[in-house]
Order: C-alpha cells, then structure tokens, then sequence
RNA sequence: GGCGACGUACCCAAGUGGCUAAGGGGGAGGUCUGCAAAACCUCUAUGCAUCGGUUCGAAUCCGAUCGUCGCCUCCA
C-alpha cells in the first residue's frame, strides 16, 4: 500500500510520489529564536521528525532543510513596527545576535531531548541576505514587485495564484485587512519584501534600496530554493503559518521561477491548553524547558504522537500523566525482552535515534513507486529478521507471534498520512502479546527474543523514537549503582527469606522515597528508576 | 464580517459508508504474589453534540441547529 498524505493545497489526501523518485526534499519551517521553544514548537517539530524518519524508513533517501529565523519579525504591520528581536534586545541591553545564539542554541537542545533528529540543513535566514536580495530584484525584474521609499513590496494583483493555498482571494482579502492610512503599499493585501531601516535598526544589510532588512517571507523561499532547487516535494509547518506566511512563499517563488513552488503542503495542527490555542502573545504558553521539569522529554514527545499530526492536542496534567504511564507500559514490556536477551539492557546498540540505522542503500523498486529501497540491516536487527525482496524488512514469528502482521499494520497506518496514533495502538497490542508469551515462557529461543528486539528497534525506535533510553536505568546496567543495587537487593532477599517482611518492606520503601521501584518476580527482584509524571 | 476546522466513554484519542466503535490512562472484579509493584484475564460508549435527510446500510455523506476553536496581525 503506497503512502498518502493530505495535502493542503488539494485540501485531500493524495498519494505520495516524489519528484525524484528516490530522493524527497523536505522543507519545514523553524522557529523564531527569540524564545525558549514551548509545547507547540514541540508538536510541530516531532511530527515532522516522525515523516522524515518514516520516509527514511520505507527507503527514500531524505533532504530535510529546517530555516532559523534570527532575523526577527516586524511586531506590528505597519512601519513602526519593531523587529522582535531588536525588542527582546533592548530589554535586555545586549546585540540581537547573541539572544538569537542563545535560543538557537536552547531550541537545538530541547530538540535534542526531544529526540527529534537534527535536519540535514539549518540555515540562518541572517546568513542569507545575498539570496533574499537577489529574490527580491527577480521579483522587480519580472514586473511582480515594486518599490516604495526604499521598501519593496510583493504586488499581489500581478500574480494569478494568489489565495490558492488559503483558499483566498484578493476580495476578501482586502475587506479584511486593516485600513492603514500612511501606507506605501499599492493594495492593501501587498507584503513587504524588503524594508528600509529606520535609524536605530540595529539589524541591517545593504541593497540595491538602501539599507534595510529582508521582508517577512522570503527567507523560506530564498533558502528552500538554494539548498533544495526550485521546485520541492513536502513543505512543513503549523497550520497558523498557512496564511499568509505560506501563501506569500508561493506567490514569491512561482513569480520568480515560474514553476511550482510545492508539491505537498502539510500542515500541523495546534497544541491547546484548556482547549485555546497555547501562544506566546497568549500568555498560556508551557515552555519545554519548564514541561521537562514535570514530565521527561521521551513523554513529551510520545504525548505529541499520540494525537495525529493534523488534529489540535489538548494539553492537560491528566493527559500527559496517562502519556507517562503510557509509555511506561510499552517501554516495561522493551526492557523485558532485552534484559531476556542477555542482561545487558541494551541489546539494541544505542537506541531510539540513532541517525546511522538510516543509512541504508537506494534501490529502485520495480513497480515504479519508489517507496521501496532496500534496507541494510543493523546489528539489532540480526537473529531471524530478513530483508525482504521488496525493501522492507522480514520479521518472522516469534513466540508464536505474527511480527510480519504487526509490521503490516504498522507500516499501513503510517501509510494513511502518518497515522502514529494507530501505529502506537499496533505496538501496544504487541506489547500485550509478547508480555503474556513471556509469562507463559520461561525459556525463548535467542532468535525470538531478537527478532522481537529487532521489531521494536525498527519501529518504536527508528520511526517513532520513543524507545527506552540510557537514562532509564535498570537492573542491566553495570556501574557503582548497580553494584550497590544488588547489594542491597540481595540483602533484602534474606530478609524475605527469613520472612521479616516489615524489614524488607521498610527497604523497598525507602528506596520508593529514592525513586526506585522494586519489582518482586518469581525469579528474583528487578528495580527500575520510577518514572518522571 | 470573511474563510476554515472540530464536537467519539470519567480523561486523552484513532476511526471519515458496511464485521462485536482502535489504543492509552482511570475505575471495577479476578489470576499471580507474604504484601506491594509489574504483568495477564474479564468488565467499563446498543452508541459517536442535537434534529432531520440520502442510502439496503452512516460516527463517517447532505442540510439545519447548538457549542468550541483556529486563520484573516508575529506565532509551531
């Protein structure tokens, strides 16, 4: 079943063939680094990460540029608007450049908790002055901008497909934007694409128009079309930025190339708080750093997961607490197949992101949909699993448990536009499988227990990224604190054995208040960090 | 005012024409266990905002009503 995605210009679901058949090029829009990043940055930048990492997974080979805007916004319409940075700046008496260091830097971080992997290309829309300039002078050579005053404007009327991502047009448009009396523009619905510097206008580079400083929108063109050509498949970003940040990205691509701009435009919904729309001008925003301190980032991003990346999230303590335990439940169910595997607790390699287990090797497909490269295997992925003739990976049965079913149902419900939710639901019911088998079980064949490993390192791991994580400690590890652990344990194994059960309740509670869970099984005792939430 | 979404159990949330309405959390009962935890089993929406309509058949399509939200201004 090939993949479809739900395209925002078409406003339905299509199939997805990219322009190459084998490479996707996949721009998305990054943040204002004028902040710490908040919950919704994090909804919209998993997503994404999920896309890339599933189009990876079914064999594409992936180009994912992600802009950092450091060059600020205009706060206001209108000239007297003040660059967010320059404000943020001002109130705290340092150079703009250095508040937008700090949270790029910060946001990088959060994404990294996150584990939301790194996009191929970051580029600052301040280091891109030269290409926005010479956008803009296409734009006046071609008759579709003009200048007023040394400002350029994007003269609207000029260009025929105006309004078609929004589903707009220029009537409505104009009733609805604000009269403003000084302006220079020739028609309200008109966007700047370079704006004069005022004195004072600390952020500045010079143009053909005198000093100034590039327009609201074209640094996602200027920078798509120089890192990923002039034509793409998949632009990303919040649905907010639809209209009218997408709409002029068309509108100034297609007037300076004449080719389409996007094939596919996906669109992430919001995250809400109480059931309003969580933003900064708001004052309802949670930033990430702050949500970190409640509930860990791999909750975080498997919240955001459950929900499909077209619907709004609702944010609440109790849902992210059911998120939590949630995940818990799928990682108890991981560890146990590992800890079986062998004790080491990490039969995986290193799991969750690991950016190596997607190189894997292009091959064409002989069905013309190039959905299928093939795949190398990992080193988790020994054992039983195979590569299949068609790309995807072979998993077998394992414990008498269909993987190739699952990995079917899986792989069908991220086919539907990235379906996660459903995928997640696939995994738990596995979960519960490979539980109950393991209860049955006392011993399973080597090659079961990797085969169920390898599963859960393609799919939770490689795709989704919500695998158990180092930080996770458990019984496998080996260092100071398991050494002591195990002291301690089977310290208390004595005292159950001589059944001073008030004793070896007051040691498992102590180590409660510690933040480590006793787990009492027939054969023997595990302990695990408690998770956080 | 214009444009566009959404309303599914106590909570979060899939499902968009056809088997018994996914999955997670919570709750109830049970198995295991010294107890607890984890796990497993059973139960927890004859109904998907409301009312009409189309259809052999609708949570899913159409219309109306009520409610909530988003965009139209920087915003993931």
């Amino acid at each position: 079943m090939p993949l479809s995605v739900y395209n925002t210009l078409t406003r339905q679901l299509e199939p997805f063939l990219p322009i190459d058949k084998n490479l996707v090029r996949i721009y998305v829009c990054g943040p204002t680094v004028y902040g710490d990043s908040h919950l919704g940055h994090a909804k919209s930048y998993v997503s994404f990460d999920v896309i890339v990492r599933y189009l990876r997974f079914i064999g594409y080979r992936v180009l994912y540029v992600q802009n950092i805007t450091d060059v600020g916004h205009l706060t206001d319409d209108a000239d007297e608007g003040e660059d967010k940075l320059i404000r943020e700046a001002r109130a705290n008496r340092v150079h703009p450049m250095e508040i937008a260091e700090r949270y790029t830097r910060s946001y990088f971080e959060d994404m990294d908790a996150l584990g939301v992997l790194r996009p191929d290309i970051s580029p600052r829309a301040s280091g891109h002055s030269t290409e926005q300039i010479e956008l803009v002078k296409e734009l006046l050579a071609r008759g579709l901008a003009y200048e007023a005053n040394g400002s350029v404007y994007f003269d609207v009327r000029a260009f025929a497909g105006y309004g078609k991502l929004s589903g707009r047009t220029l009537d409505e448009l104009s009733a609805g934007v604000r009269i403003d009396v000084k302006s220079e523009k020739r028609y309200p619905a008109d966007f700047a694409l370079w704006k004069k510097a005022e004195p004072g206008h600390i952020m500045r580079w010079p143009s053909p128009w005198g000093e100034g400083f590039p327009g609201w929108h074209v640094e996602c063109s200027a920078m798509s079309m120089k890192y990923l050509g002039q034509s793409i498949d998949i632009h990303g970003g919040g649905l907010e930025n639809q209209f009218p940040h997408h709409e002029c990205e068309i509108a100034q691509s297609e007037g300076a190339t004449g080719k389409p701009f996007v094939k596919y435009w996906l669109h992430n919904n919001m995250v809400t708080v109480d059931g309003r729309k969580m933003g900064k001008s708001l004052g309802n925003s949670i930033s990430l750093k702050e949500a970190f301190k409640r509930w860990s980032a791999p909750v975080v991003r498997f919240f955001v997961l459950q929900s499909h990346y077209r619907s709004t999230l609702d944010f609440s303590e109790d849902a992210l607490r059911g998120a939590a335990k949630g995940l818990e439940r799928l990682h108890t169910t991981i560890r146990q197949v590992r800890e079986r595997l062998g004790g080491t607790g990490n039969a995986a390699g290193s799991p969750g992101i690991s950016p190596a287990a997607h190189a894997r090797a292009l091959q064409e497909s002989t069905g013309g949909n190039a959905s299928t490269g093939a795949q190398t295997t990992t080193e988790s992925t020994a054992g039983k699993a195979s590569v299949h003739p068609n790309g995807l990976q072979e998993f077998g049965r394992a414990i008498g448990i269909d993987l190739d079913a699952y990995a079917q149902r899986f792989r069908t419900a991220m086919d539907e536009d990235f379906n996660a939710p459903q995928a997640i639901a696939a995994l738990f019911d596995l979960s519960r499988e490979v539980n109950s088998a393991l209860q049955r079980e006392s011993s399973v064949a080597a090659a079961d227990l990797q085969a169920l490993d390898a599963f859960f390192a393609r799919h939770a791991g490689d795709v989704l990224g919500i695998l158990p994580e180092g930080e996770t400690l458990t019984s496998g590890d080996h260092n100071l604190e398991q050494e002591l652990m195990s002291l301690i344990l089977s310290l208390r194994a004595e005292t159950r054995k001589e059944k001073l059960w008030t004793l070896s309740d007051k040691i498992r509670d102590g180590l409660t208040q510690l933040g480590i869970t006793l787990e009492d099984k027939k054969e023997g005792t595990t302990w695990k960090r408690a998770p956080k939430g």
